[in-house]
Parts: C-alpha cells; structure tokens; sequence
DNA sequence: GCCAACGTTGGC
DNA sequence: GCCAACGTTGGC
C-alpha cells in the first residue's frame, strides 16, 4: 500500500466535484510534468490512498481522502486539439502521457499549508519543500498517518 | 499580479 | 552534453 498526495485547483476540480463525479470517480487528467506521470505509471496500484490538496486557490491545503481506482492508462486529452492539455507531440501510437482514475472517498475539514508546517512531525513532507511543484507525489506512511489524525482534529 | 523556483527546450 | 532562455507552478 503506497500513500499519496495528488494537487487539483479547485477550480477546475475541488473534491466537492470529485465527489460528485460518476461513481466518485475521474480520470485524474492533465498532469504534465514526467516525475509526476511516472509515479502515476510506475508505482501507483488500485486501492493506494490518496490526500486530496487544493492547489491555486485562496486556502490551500489537504481537502479530502481518495484512492486509486485504475492502473495507468493514457490520457486523452493529449490527443485533443481543442483541449487545454492537447500534446501535439504526442501520439496515440506512442502516447505521453499517462493517468490513473481517482476515486473520493469524503470531504475533510480543510488542512491548510500553514498548519502543517507547525507539526515537526510533517517538516519532511516533499509539499513542505522550498520551491516544490510536483503535483503528484508520495506521502511517506507515518506521516500519511499523522494527517489523517490532524483531520479529525479541530485546527491547532 | 508578483516573483522565486523549477522543468523543459533548443542552439551550439 | 552544456546551459541560457523561456514557460509554468503556486504561494503570497
């Protein structure tokens, strides 16, 4: 079992659209940045837990728990000319870019940035780092845990 | 809207 | 294979 922290601009899609999505569940679409597709490709498996973090917004932070729902699959919108995520130098025949489908499972209390840089516990969280920008990336067990704790908790 | 940090591109 | 230029991310 691997832990996740996936970012989406709520936007485009919060968790309250994941959640009322098709069976919860969505194609996690648009992720353009090769660490994060490999992660996504290589290492996720059906049933990972996922931290749901709102990107680009006025509160950012940790907004809801989901899962993964699929093995990688190509994303179409890299063969779409009018989509906002169109590769032209992509093919079907060699596709780019990969995705997972990504299940909600709930809505949290929203776990902003600023409250978790005050736990030292959480201090060497790959979110946390100066300049970081991936937007899929691992959460390392024990703190995965951690945060599920704090989000049962009213904020600190 | 600003800007620091980072990833990608492309000329050499 | 280096590296400058450029585009993007994302918090503030």
């Amino acid at each position: 079992m691997n832990y996740w922290l996936m970012k989406s601009e709520p936007d485009e899609v919060s968790i309250d659209d994941a959640l009322a999505a098709s069976g919860a569940t969505m194609p996690w679409c648009g992720v353009r940045n090769y660490q994060a597709r490999n992660f996504m490709r290589d290492t996720m498996r059906v049933g990972d837990a996922v931290l749901f973090y709102h990107s680009s917004c006025a509160e950012p932070g940790i907004a809801g728990l989901a899962e993964v729902a699929s093995t990688a699959y190509p994303d179409d919108t890299q063969f779409d000319p009018d989509s906002p995520y169109h590769d032209p130098k992509s093919s079907h025949e060699q596709p780019r870019w990969m995705l997972v489908d990504i299940k909600a499972i709930a809505k949290t209390r929203l776990l902003g940035l600023d409250e978790l840089r005050k736990h030292p516990e959480l201090a060497h969280m790959r979110l946390l780092a100066r300049g970081n920008r991936l937007s899929v990336m691992p959460v390392a067990p024990d703190e995965y845990r951690f945060i599920t704790r704090l989000l049962k908790k009213k904020p600190a």
